[in-house]
DNA sequence: TAACTACACTTAACGCTGTTAAGTGAAAAA
DNA sequence: TTTTTCACTTAACAGCGTTAAGTGTAGTTA
């Protein structure tokens, strides 16, 4: 009697393609020049069958953010599980897996902390409410407060410091990504620049 | 015989008349969602009368933003000019007047500075060269390298350091900007801490 | 004054877009 | 074997940016 069981497994299946072909696509081509019909083209079936498993346009960007961010998570949960870091370490390497992310998926990156879709009410269409950036962002907080109980950095308002970090590494990654015919000094150059004039400025 | 001269006249005043309408339009409810339909219903003309004033729609935008962007040269420019103050304070309230700037125009500052417009081939449809951008970017410049010279900040590659200011006036600007839900502490705490934290960051 | 010309502006249309309502056909259940 | 379910498609809507062709009026010329 596993009929429904199979369905369900279909169904899933081709969720999935789905998700996968809107992400490559997205990659590639940023998330305003690709259409349902396109994405319903990669994967032979008629556009509105997507509509069947997502809610919209954007419902599909969110989820695939969602996947895509979730590596970011991992990796500086990495960084912070090593366990031999100091916390001002860990900052600091999570800032650089930060900026890196955002640069090996700048589509994703850009869809989801640069260009701000909004509704005609002016209300954020991907809430950050139980989502993987609220997560990333908790890394911050976390890696701010460890090293100011420590002395690594000035005591004062953590959630203020953790979001001057935040707007200085996507400052430099909105930058990289958004900007790409202006005249950057070498890439890694200005990364390096953002990250040590940061926790310079907060130090002690 | 003053016949050109008036329909000369009568042609820079539509051609005002929709920039204004446009620039209003931007401003209210940002790029993507006014068409031209309703900027012609605006200016009570028909749709395509606006191409023969502007090549299309981007174009527009970008005769608006060069408008606004004007405004925040006059300001960084009247900082400068006043010659009383130390390359170090105008920089920092070059740096002010730029994050004040973007927040007074979200909408401008978003399609000029935060979107990324590019073609199908990945080409900023809105670029750099010659443009007002340009000019407040020089003047972190000229602000760096009299700090520099006067011994304010750690001597270093001037591009380098510039790129990293803007990208922390950039990071903060965009944030707010762009990420309204988001639980931010106090603006004006925010703003204060990441000119202060990237001043020190840099200070000798 | 009448015909002619220039040209600012409009109408109609094309090929896209996201999205919805209605319809189809095959597989599962009765 | 009939009925029901439901995954999927077809057709359509209202909007988009943009272009080509057409119109009417003001200015020029005969």
């Amino acid at each position: 009697m596993g009929v429904k069981e199979r369905r369900d497994r279909e169904k899933e299946n081709l969720r999935q393609d789905i998700l996968d072909a809107a992400s490559e696509l997205f990659a590639k081509e940023g998330y305003a020049n690709v259409s349902m019909r396109k994405i319903a083209d990669k994967i032979e079936y008629s556009p509105t069958t997507i509509y069947l498993y997502f809610k919209d346009k954007i419902d599909l960007l969110n989820q695939i953010c969602e996947e895509t961010f979730g590596k970011l998570i991992e990796t500086v949960s990495m960084i912070e599980a090593k366990g031999s870091d100091e916390p001002i370490n860990c900052l600091q390497k999570g800032m650089r897996a930060y900026i890196e992310f955002g640069l090996k998926y700048p589509n994703h990156y850009e869809v989801t902390l640069i260009t701000p879709i909004m509704d005609f009410l002016g209300k954020e269409l991907h809430p950050y409410e139980g989502s993987s950036g609220q997560k990333a962002f908790e890394y911050i907080v976390r890696q701010v407060t460890g090293s100011m109980e420590k002395g690594q950095i000035e005591k004062g308002d953590v959630a203020a410091i953790s979001q001057t970090i935040w707007a200085a590494i996507h400052g430099v990654t909105a930058l990289l990504i958004s900007h790409k015919d202006f005249p950057f000094v070498d890439k890694d150059v200005l990364i390096d620049k953002v990250i040590s004039t940061t926790i310079k400025g907060l130090q002690t």
